[in-house]
DNA sequence: GCCCTAACGTTCGTATACGATTTCATATCC
DNA sequence: GGATATGAAATCGTATACGAACGTTAGGGC
């Protein structure tokens, strides 16, 4: 059985993955342990560690709330995700064969039959498994470890991904199956590199469009 | 007054950092809770934060101990460093102005002072003041973040630093002057971060030149 | 009517205590 | 003699308890 500490984290991790602990939310360390039936040092350490993955902000002597959406948060996530998600397909590329594009070319084609009925919460399910087949064979699990807590981090301000841009969702689909193209014939590390980080800043520009043109 | 859990934290963090507790030393709680004159709780807390931060390894129910200088963790940590220094220096690049590059200078020009009577302490701690310099202007504060991080974690294993490869220490200062006039000369983003890039893994090439010599 | 102050309740911070788990040494059996 | 089981010691994991800090509200003074 896993500890308590990792019980509450997981427990409090996904209320915050799932919505139901939304931005702002004040996370009461004593009403947290006895909701998950577990005393308040366990869940002290949790909330710490979600803290140190930017998912809460702790306060001393005040507590902690989930963290917010705010725009440039998402701004500064996005960017750095671009650039170490580029970083670590360009790594990967080299070790993909064959088989995991074929793999990955499945679960795009997965996305394309899902945007019909956009399932936001599906699609971005898929987005990860594609990107996941992706980075199976990154050398380096470091670099691996910040691309997690980038989409961890994504996840906890979910409202602010595809729901909000849709039309980008087919244009993504459409740039997974060029980034294969480019993997697949052996391209320089350079060119995936650019090809990968351009793929997720792109996402980014059509939120900054969209948000610019509410505001005016 | 801090708290104790930030005490706790920062005491092991500079004993670590100073190499007081050498790679694969064992951080028992009780000790370090009576060596600090606290409670094991807040230690708990402050070597659960080090972990996050990947300087302690923690296994449940075991313990703990101070992260090794496993030389593939170095390659990871240099490796990913590259890619977010150069990201950093990118982004930063435009928002420097010429006091910015003439302080670098002057930092870069006790470096090469340094060069003579080498002391590797302070030399990277010159080094980390002249990129300090260089991404105080930085946009991206997540971006930065990964950078610090980095740079603790090179700290916690500094033995394989600049002293390894004392001819790589020359090398770096004329790349730190070239790095100046590339940002003076107002270059495109993607040619300083490449050259920000190649001037980190270039250390890490030597490292690796160096001891793949020791192993043949 | 408004502001300042003080007392209250809520929540966090830390210490202590006890139960659970692992490890190592020793003794016993094959 | 070697391997395995058993015990004790060490260490971690968690619960509970109490003290400290913060925010809020009620009361009095201006």
């Amino acid at each position: 059985m896993a500890s308590k500490s990792e019980q509450a984290y997981s427990a409090v991790k996904a209320r915050i993955s799932d919505g139901t602990y939304s931005p702002g939310h004040r996370l009461v360390l004593a009403r947290l342990a006895h909701d998950l039936g577990v005393s308040v040092v366990p869940v002290r350490e949790a909330i710490r560690r979600l803290e140190a993955e930017g998912l809460v902000t702790f306060q001393r002597n005040i507590g902690a709330t989930v963290a917010g959406i705010d725009p440039t948060e998402y701004l500064y996530t996005m960017q750095t995700l671009s650039i170490v998600e580029g970083a670590a397909t360009a790594l990967s590329a080299p070790l993909i064969g064959p088989a995991d594009i074929e793999r990955a070319r499945a679960v795009n084609d997965e996305m394309r039959a899902c945007l019909q009925d956009f399932d936001p919460v599906r699609f971005t399910r898929l987005n990860q498994d594609f990107h996941g087949v992706l980075f199976e064979h990154c050398p380096n699990p470091h670099l691996l470890d910040l691309v997690h807590r980038g989409w961890t981090r994504l996840a906890s301000m979910r409202s602010s991904t595809f729901r909000f841009v849709p039309g980008r969702a087919s244009e993504s689909v459409t740039e997974h199956d060029a980034l294969l193209d480019l993997i697949g014939s052996g391209a320089d590390a350079d060119v995936i590199e650019r090809a990968a980080r351009l793929h997720r800043s792109a996402t980014l520009d059509a939120y900054l469009a969209r948000t610019g043109a509410d505001n005016s």
